[in-house]
RNA sequence: GUGGCUGUAGCUCAAUUGGUUAGAGCACCGGACUGUGGCUCCGGGGGUUGCGGGUUCAAUUCCCGUCAGUCACC
């Protein structure tokens, strides 16, 4: 990989599917495999940079539909781009909005050039093509920018997939030229990445896979189109199919996933990045991931309980506070509960990749795996 | 003390001229949430209709008594 890009990904140690290495980005190194927490409106719900650093967080994402609508890519940019604008040195990613061409579909129409968005925020149409879009995300100065995509839900028949997976290849010619062409501000350096699509057909994923790689020599690939309605063999298929389509080079990120188990099961199969929403919304919720299972610290059986959510874990959440005293946060609408579960949540996803990485080296990934989904799926089956 | 009004789920209130198994919101108890709306959605437990009589095929509804609350006037 050359030095000027600067970006470059070294596999450190593999073990069957699994291997750990090094993502380096213009902002710093990331361990892999990693998970990156989700800040979608330049703010990783709750928690400052410096709780990030704590939950051992590396890098972290945004998304260019949000901040467009607001508070607008051009004032981050003239505010220094979104490191200084939300006070993060680390690797940043953006998502493109290709999400949203999924989850606010009620909200946007389709067509080849682009999508146009009624804004959930005001109703006003707002139009996204992939050279607006790699337009926004110069603007917004993230390490890793995400190409324009069209996402459809994880069901959608053969047809459907094809006209989607197809239409993103397309895009990404367009957002390759369009990147190419608007400098980065700042004199900053950006990676643009492709998104693998295809529903949960096989041989879509293999034909978009190919395309793209003959498009382009990319830093890192993504897989797209997964933990969107479909169930989650068929996830976890369409990642044993993915993993053989890809240059084994190069970073492989898991978009939008997941849950302790779905990480488990994508760093068996290859994948090196993730990053969700879990941890936080999970935690505004009132859920927290434990080695033992999902914990919903609203239960009454938590009211009267001296115990920390996880006695293995080092968060401040943990070694501070008790269930009770969470669980009566969030019963009595304290914003403190939310924090500290969010907190919580994203430490204890950072240190399930740690922990990956620690078992791929010792070349133990598969029998640590193993060993630790079933502890994990042991409580919930207990619960049914 | 006299007169009026009101007593239905933990709370605030519904329930056609007396007519199936007395409902809703909130609260409570569970569950869901995967490239973010803190939102939302889905289930569940809850009632001697203040109490005691009476009329009626049938009473939350009508009658009598009683208790409690509330307002007005002595």
């Amino acid at each position: 990989m050359s030095k000027a890009t600067g970006f470059s990904f070294t596999v450190q140690q593999a073990d069957g599917a699994a291997r750990s290495g090094v993502f380096r980005t213009p902002h710093g190194d990331v361990e892999t495999p990693a998970f990156m927490a989700v800040g979608t409106l330049a703010t990783v719900k709750s928690l400052d940079p410096d709780d990030l650093v704590r939950a051992g967080a590396q890098m972290i994402l945004s998304n260019a539909y949000h901040l467009h609508l607001r508070p607008g890519d051009e004032l981050v940019r003239d505010l220094g781009g979104l490191h200084r604008f939300m006070g993060w040195n680390g690797p940043i990613l953006t998502d493109s909005g290709g999400f949203q061409v999924f989850s606010l579909a009620t909200l946007r129409t389709v067509d080849e050039d682009g999508v146009t968005f009624r804004s959930h925020i005001d109703g006003s149409p707002r139009r996204f093509t992939p050279e607006t879009v790699m337009q926004i995300e110069r603007n917004l100065g993230a390490d890793v920018v995400m190409q324009f995509d069209h996402v459809i839900p994880g069901q959608s028949d053969a047809a459907t997939a094809r006209d989607a997976s197809e239409r993103s290849v397309r895009w990404l010619a367009r957002c390759l030229a369009a990147f190419r062409e608007i400098p980065p501000p700042h004199g900053s350096k950006q990676s643009l990445f492709p998104i693998v699509q295809g529903g949960i057909h096989e041989d879509l994923r293999r034909e978009a896979a190919e395309a793209i790689s003959t498009l382009h020599d990319w830093d890192g690939y993504a897989i797209g189109g997964l933990s969107v309605g479909e169930a989650k063999p068929e996830m976890y298929r369409i990642l044993d199919v993915v993993h053989e389509a890809l240059p084994t080079d190069r970073p492989r990120y898991l978009m939008g996933v997941g849950f302790p188990e779905d990480l488990v099961e994508g760093v068996r199969r290859g994948v090196d990045l993730f990053d969700c929403v879990a941890p936080t919304r999970m935690g505004r919720n009132g859920a927290a991931f434990t080695n033992d299972g999902r914990l919903n610290i609203k239960r009454a059986e938590f009211r009267a309980d001296p115990r920390p959510l996880d006695d293995e874990c080092d968060c401040v959440a943990c070694t501070r506070f008790s269930r009770g005293y969470i669980r009566h946060l969030f019963v009595s609408d304290e914003m403190l509960g939310m924090r500290l579960l969010s907190l919580h949540n994203v430490h204890f996803l950072v240190a399930l990749m740690r922990s990956a990485r620690a078992a791929i080296a010792q070349r133990d990934f598969d029998v640590w795996s193993q060993r630790w989904l079933d502890r994990y799926h042991s409580r919930t089956d207990s619960l049914v």
